[in-house]
DNA sequence: CGGCATCCGGAATGATACTG
DNA sequence: CAGTATCATTCCGGATGCCG
């Protein structure tokens, strides 16, 4: 198989994210290009594969499939299949990842309040 | 120069990020394998570049240096250059960086509190 | 519908050597 | 001490096509 690695511990090793501290940890759990948008786009509901597709812009199958085994295996979400006719299979957030919202609230008025601020940082990057 | 950008809207541009959440522009600016530790080392004190790089473990030079670059670019971390024979730069974080200190603080929680709720799903990672 | 397999370019990171 | 330059490698993520 291919790349069944989105993120999660490259450089640094399992050991060394636990002695450090519960921030690394998090912040491998949640790596990766999309799992935040993901995550938010799920904050209060169940999506299956193609709704969650749509809400996410610009994101390739590959990249929500594989985005979301990761998010799976982390055990931020949960997987649902529904063995129907039009095979069915849907997304919520788990415990773990439904008390993180909270935190993402901050980290969202924390972009907001700072665009301004990072906007004349910013045009040199362009 | 060869590399100057470490991270910073490749698939999505600064206007999706404007309008979509003040969250993802956040995630953008934060982006990067050493970002948020080199954040949390810098916490509550000044450091220079070679107490920095003892303080991150397995960064090398370059990545110490470009992340640096990029988290000042971004606005988060003030550099400070002193002229003297053997040279000093010392690193600190911004107002707004100080402004992620009680976020961190959260997310930290949330990492060492799901630890071990995580472990089974990281067996199979490994 | 909800994926997975393969190929591939570009970005991120590492290793090493050198400098003001 | 605090980097920079260059080369090599690894990894991310897009495009396309196939499948149950």
């Amino acid at each position: 198989m291919a790349q069944r690695k989105l993120t999660s511990t490259n450089t640094m090793n399992r050991d060394f994210l636990n002695n450090t501290c519960g921030m690394m940890y998090a912040i491998d759990m949640l790596n990766g290009r999309w799992a935040l948008l993901i995550l938010y786009k799920l904050e209060n509901r169940t999506l299956r594969f193609s709704e969650l597709k749509k809400r996410v812009p610009k994101i390739t199958d590959r990249m929500l499939t594989l985005q979301l085994q990761e998010l799976e295996k982390n055990g931020l979400v949960i997987r649902s299949v529904y063995a129907e006719v039009p095979p069915r299979v849907e997304y919520h957030l788990s415990e773990s990842a439904l008390n993180l919202i909270p935190i993402w609230k901050q980290l969202e008025k924390w972009g907001d309040a700072h665009k301004g601020t990072m906007e004349n940082a910013m045009q040199s990057a362009v």
